[in-house]
DNA sequence: CTGAAAGCGCTAACAA
DNA sequence: TTGTTAGCGCTTTCAG
């Protein structure tokens, strides 16, 4: 491989000027500049980034910690990590992937000086990482909000707006007995504070608008589906408006409401809240709530670059959501007459 | 941040000795290693990995290029990914995420020096990163097969012999009307070759079962699926088997087989190529052969790591299919009597 | 506008 | 069993 000297001889200049038109860090004259490109060229120069992240204490590098277990909200991951990924690369920085459980791998990477930079997916109310990586001296985003994100920037979706935004909904086509077919358990319990989030939207909206919310936790297997519709009609039969906060369970509800011969669009209104994607990738396509996670990831992007030289003070930045109405959802009951 | 010297310092030992005592490549007594390791701990030393990678022209960190086009595979790509984290991990490696039409990524990564080696999913019959990778410096491993995998070592499914094995299941069980719901137009017209890999299994084992294969490409969304079926059925009412290779559709297949009224397991007998969560995902658990994406990914990274050391020659390994007979296929027609 | 030279923090001969 | 030393390839003062 030619290294930096290489260049410089090939061009009859020294070392520092072939870094200097790289860099672009001071002015350069035409037919140097021209002399030092075609001897890059030539040799196939690439700066070694080792050697340029000794010199200059920059790697280019930023770490994305994402949660790789298998699950329901896998499209959702992909899409934030494209996002994430493609941006990065604006800022021509490449991605080093560490999984959620890897928490060693964050003092690995930033004790290391693997990256410049953390993104975060995923966290928790009490996550483990948040002290981890506010201790850090690389900058930081967190891709949903931790109990106490002391000094750090946040990134989501405003998941209480959202809440909020379903029920005006509902309400505002005729529905006064609505329901939310939430988070499996098991991320409740994990206190993913994104349902709680939308929950308390939720209410505070049927307060408002003054209509009924029932909820109703939900596996995402077609059982727990299934069993979360039946439930629900059971006990709540006049409910005439679902609000659907679980990707994995969303094409299972739909089944089952198809299997009870309830109409999705006419019998009951059906708002999704998930990647657009997925909204129209069911039997019928889905109003929803977009979920924007390339969205969400990009802006995790520009947020740590931000802090990377200045330091600018944290913030934290909560998305608009934006409901698009489709087919499964129609005027309710009420606004027939 | 404390350096190697600093904790030569305060060790009283030279910083080979401390370079000596975390690399092992030396044998150090038993109270040289005991000062360094309190040192090191002491100052909460970390290596830079820059200046390791100049030294020892090793990063640690291995490259993968995925697949972040959102779509079809989504759970299969995530599998992998997760499967080649983990597995790098265990060999002290951090894993390098680029997306798969960053083909100059590419070259940044091999030509910089920033990893030790390349493992590149979805590999297409004619793909352009081929020679690319076949001159980088690095060892790499491809995930599916190119045209000429010139020197290049390979993993993948044994899809040919899933094909046969889909087939020689059916026939077993009595069909002799089978048909392929497969991968849609752009991916055959892309000649991923597991595709074509499969069909030519599926058509060889139908000779010598002496059935009939029908072929429908088709796409993943739940009209696509319909379609699929509706075309299948008006033009080979005999089918009693469906070999589906399609997750994206499969769940639209099984809703469009039961809209018609076709009991799946009974009337129609399904064997599914996908990961086995998929394959239990569905409203019936199905017969399926699995995609094994977690274990490719594992493989994929132990054979690259293989060659980072010895010039190993290159190799493809194709992983032998497993089929697992669930609740939709049952002994068919001819089987009945 | 350009060059010379001093590191950045580590590894791996070479010596002892 | 340990220490000394010469780089690895780049960036960035300092000088001109």
């Amino acid at each position: 491989m030619a290294t930096i000297d290489d260049v410089a001889k090939t061009a009859g200049v020294s070392a520092s000027t072939v870094s200097y038109v790289l860099s672009g860090k001071r002015p350069i004259s035409g037919p140097t500049r021209a002399r030092v490109e075609r001897a890059i060229e030539k040799l196939g120069y690439r700066p070694h980034a080792g050697a340029r992240a000794l010199a200059s204490a920059r790697t280019n590098v930023i770490a994305l910690m994402a949660p790789l277990r298998v699950g329901v909200n896998v499209p959702v991951i992909m899409q934030f990590v494209t996002g994430v990924v493609t941006r990065a690369r604006d800022f021509e920085h490449d991605v080093l992937l560490l999984t959620q459980d890897d928490v060693s791998g964050l003092d690995r990477v930033t004790g290391g000086s693997m990256v410049d930079a953390l993104v975060m997916m995923d966290i928790e109310a009490d996550d483990p990482r948040v002290p981890l990586v506010a201790a850090a001296k690389q900058p930081a985003v967190l891709v949903g909000l931790p109990e106490d994100p002391e000094g750090l920037s946040c990134v989501d979706l405003d998941f209480e707006a959202a809440g909020r935004l379903a029920v005006r909904h509902l309400a505002a086509t005729g529905h006064t007995d609505v329901a939310l077919i939430g988070s499996p358990p098991e991320v409740l319990r994990r206190h993913t504070s994104y349902a709680e989030r939308l929950m308390r939207g939720l209410r505070s909206q049927a307060q408002a608008s003054d209509v009924t919310v029932r909820v109703e936790a939900c596996d995402s297997s077609p059982s727990g589906a299934s069993q979360a519709v039946d439930t629900l009609l059971a006990t709540a039969p006049d409910t005439t408006g679902i609000i659907v906060h679980n990707e994995g369970a969303l094409p299972h509800v739909l089944s089952r409401l198809a299997e009870r011969g309830i109409a999705v669009g006419t019998d009951m209104a059906v708002v999704a809240v998930c990647p657009k994607d997925v909204a129209l990738a069911q039997r019928i396509p889905m109003t929803s709530i977009d979920l924007p996670a390339e969205d969400i990831g990009r802006v995790a992007v520009d947020m740590v670059m931000t802090r990377l030289d200045g330091d600018q003070p944290s913030e934290t930045r909560l998305l608009a959501p934006v409901l698009t109405e489709r087919e499964s959802s129609t005027p309710g009951p009420a606004a027939d007459g």
